[in-house]
DNA sequence: ACCCAGGGTGACG
DNA sequence: CGTCACCATGGG
């Protein structure tokens, strides 16, 4: 991995394992769009927005500053050496159907917060929706960001959301998710710490996070996983049931301590992996054609 | 009209 | 502990 900048573009070039496509439209991150008459993605991370476009093993970011060279990096998980994960993958007898058309997939650090109100608007919802649902969100009460010429939201502060009315959440969407939203939101505003919950153990960390009103397990896991650094955490929602029952069930269903059982065996880095096996079941339309 | 989507809550056994 | 009706909303 090569990294330079010069001109507010950064440029990390000699990448391995790194998608840009995959990994901003699996499903792990909401505020990311394509922008095909640029061949590039747009997005909004800590009240930042940038462009990135990736060419080959190369992918361009801008604007960046040089103070937010470390912050895009860790980010994009680039630290992580991926090429054992996909190794891994590859070597498995079960998950290597997954490899072909997930390769490249990095799971994003995202804020906290962002993820926590971001799947709990996920709940029985799909992408595209849970996406306009954040976006008028933030267009609603996010900081406005101006940048070239177009203007973009950060996505809003704990203090903003539970100001907000339920009238007004469910006017952009939220449905019967409006009271959790602010539920939580209030929460963090009077001061909850999410950031502790990265250094807890999984299962703690896990049982701290279903306290909050519409967070279950699956979005427990997502918010450990996508945003609190436990590689470890494995969503199980409709299409991860899915791919594990066809991968490792023989198309049945298993009982959860037999998935669990599987889940734990695929070790530390099952979390990360669960990213490419969501990509395979959707891309492979399982169970739909 | 029915079914589905990155499910969770609350009630009831 | 497990099961299950119900929950807003828009697209197929």
């Amino acid at each position: 991995m090569k990294i330079d900048l010069k001109d507010e573009v950064l440029t990390i070039s000699q990448l391995k394992c790194f998608d840009l496509g995959k990994s901003c439209s699996c499903g792990q991150a909401f505020r990311w769009g394509y922008d095909a008459a640029d061949d590039c993605w747009l997005g909004v991370v800590r009240a930042k927005a940038v462009r990135a476009a990736q060419h080959g093993d190369t992918l361009r970011l801008f604007p960046c500053n040089a103070g937010d060279v470390d912050m895009w990096l860790d980010y994009f998980d680039l630290y992580r050496d991926y090429s054992g994960i996909e190794a891994l993958i590859s070597g498995s007898e079960r998950l290597s159907v997954c490899l072909p058309c997930a390769s490249g997939i990095r799971v994003f650090r995202q804020e906290p917060f962002e993820t926590l109100i971001s799947f709990i608007i996920s709940a029985n919802n799909n992408i595209k929706r849970i996406s306009g649902i954040i976006e008028r969100l933030c267009a609603l009460c996010g900081e406005r960001i101006s940048v070239g010429g177009r203007n973009f939201f950060a996505f809003p502060s704990p203090e903003a959301i539970s100001a907000l009315s339920a009238e007004q959440l469910i006017k952009i969407g939220a449905g019967y998710r409006a009271p959790y939203i602010l539920e939580t939101a209030g929460r963090v505003a009077k001061g909850y710490c999410l950031s502790d919950l990265k250094g807890m153990n999984l299962s703690d960390a896990r049982s701290e996070l279903l306290r909050f009103k519409g967070v279950g397990p699956k979005v427990a896991d997502c918010i450990l996983l996508f945003s609190l650094g436990h590689t470890d955490a494995f969503p199980v929602d409709v299409w991860i049931g899915r791919a594990m029952s066809e991968l490792y069930f023989n198309s049945e269903t298993p009982t959860k301590h037999e998935l669990e059982s599987v889940v734990k065996s695929i070790g530390e880095y099952s979390g990360i992996i669960q990213q490419y096996i969501f990509y395979y079941a959707r891309e492979s339309r399982l169970g739909k054609a």
